[in-house]
DNA sequence: CGGCTTCTTGATCAAGGTCAACCTTTGTGG
DNA sequence: CCACAAAGGTTGACCTTGATCAAGAAGCCG
């Protein structure tokens, strides 16, 4: 049961605006090969929906916990977390943001976010018109049913976070996250080879496994002693995932998702 | 890090089936003011989906982990329970399943299911015809705007059951627990007064908290003592929800939500 | 009445939290 | 360019929480 207090550097986000520099036709993410294609009058919709695009220095908040906002986003570049913080400051990261990846959903359909997006690197999003969202439900059917499916795919994310917490050991836990990430990554072409850069604070990582920050460094420790994986400078080897895999319980799944993207 | 050797009473899905007894005009469930009235045409296409009704037995599973089914379902009566289960046996319940709700939507969607659903108490259900879920999509899109709502409000829940596990001791982990398990009854008129029948043994309530059984015993005997929730002969009896809260960090919200169905 | 399973509790031990110190790195002003 | 401060990383010593094991009590069924 750690407690913290957090610094709470949120930027009320008022930020670079601009009006939209990219054109989602031109949108180099959503033409990788990992990333369903849109029909025209999709597209055409979807450009309808874009109000600009910002940027959002790391540390910043995108949105926060409690509110209410018609906006959603799409995130173009960077990385991000959504976290959710207790009324007595503990905070708990729920899941990582990833390129291409929608946030705000939520707080959209419930009418307030019950978690804050924090940005951990610069970002590049897309400001979209979450008014809209209903019509575009009328008219386009199969993108509706792809974005049930890509949150079907988050929540069985959430799960698994869940059963890692719940019943796996710390260094079990970090394994198998790493492993998660890595996968992701790797299915937006983000991630080759052994490494990758990794801009995660060990406080976050501690919070994201449900560890104190002492307890992750041991954990850690443990990995890179038996060669599991490496962190350090940002940077994070996994020189053999299916030892890793073997070692935290992983599925290493193909994994051949279409992410459906806006 | 607990473990256990799970006896595994799973009884491959083939019952006491039937031809629909109740038509989805006459359900009961859906004329509760907790749930969202469909349309006249809605009701016709959902009723079009309708297989059957099955009844099934405590213990029994709906359907299993890895299973591929083109059948939805909605909990007509009764309790059950998502479940993962790791390959080295352990066991996490991800979420509870009351009536009205849907399952197995993320076996449709995902082409097979990540977790089971396990009877808790005998169950009646509706069999839903999955594969004609996109053409509901296709005329009805409020209604699937609905169940994306729905699909949300599910994956908050397990946001807050991260969060439980990452951050909070084992008596206020149980103490949430109980009293997001009472709103969720009380919202569909199944919680009355300050008792009600609470069909879940010890054991699996331990696999839903991330405990171990005996410190499950531990962590209720306290709540017992401080007079917070009484759990015995499987009626939970929760004499002030609001002291509880407070024990626990719960958000009390009214809750107005309308349960899609279907 | 056994023979089951579940509930309950105590004794003991390991996993993980807390605290405090020290070491890097990065950034800043002189 | 250096001195210093601030922030994050790393580790050890110590203590709390929760896991494990074991064993008795209580309900349930043949």
């Amino acid at each position: 049961m750690p407690a913290h207090s957090s610094p709470k550097a949120s930027h009320s986000h008022a930020p670079h605006r601009s009006t939209p520099t990219v054109q989602c036709q031109a949108c180099t993410l959503r033409c990788g090969p990992s990333f369903r294609q849109l029909s025209r009058r999709e597209l055409r919709l979807v450009s309808g929906m874009k109000r600009r695009d910002i940027t959002l220095a790391a540390g910043a908040d995108v949105f926060a916990q409690g509110a209410a906002s018609s906006f959603i986003y799409t995130l173009y570049e960077g990385w991000a977390v959504r976290v959710r913080t207790l009324p007595g400051g503990e905070r708990q990261i729920l899941d990582f943001v990833l390129p291409g990846d929608l946030i705000g959903l939520a707080g959209y359909l419930l009418g307030s976010s019950p978690y804050s997006v924090q940005a951990l690197t610069p970002l590049r999003l897309c400001v979209l018109d979450g008014t809209r969202l209903p019509a575009l439900f009328r008219t386009e059917p199969d993108l509706a049913m792809a974005l049930m499916v890509a949150r079907t795919r988050e929540q069985q994310r959430g799960d698994t976070r869940l059963t890692l917490l719940g019943r796996l050991g710390a260094s079990e836990r970090i394994g198998y996250l790493l492993l998660e990430l890595r996968e992701r990554l790797r299915s937006r072409g983000l991630f080759e080879g052994q490494s990758c850069a990794f801009p995660v604070q060990r406080r976050l990582l501690a919070d994201t496994v449900g560890l104190s920050k002492a307890h992750l460094m041991r954990a850690l420790r443990q990995l890179r002693e038996q060669g599991l994986a490496n962190l350090s400078d940002s940077v994070l080897t996994i020189p053999d995932a299916r030892k890793l895999a073997r070692f935290s319980g992983y599925f290493l799944a193909p994994s051949k998702e279409q992410h459906p993207i806006l």
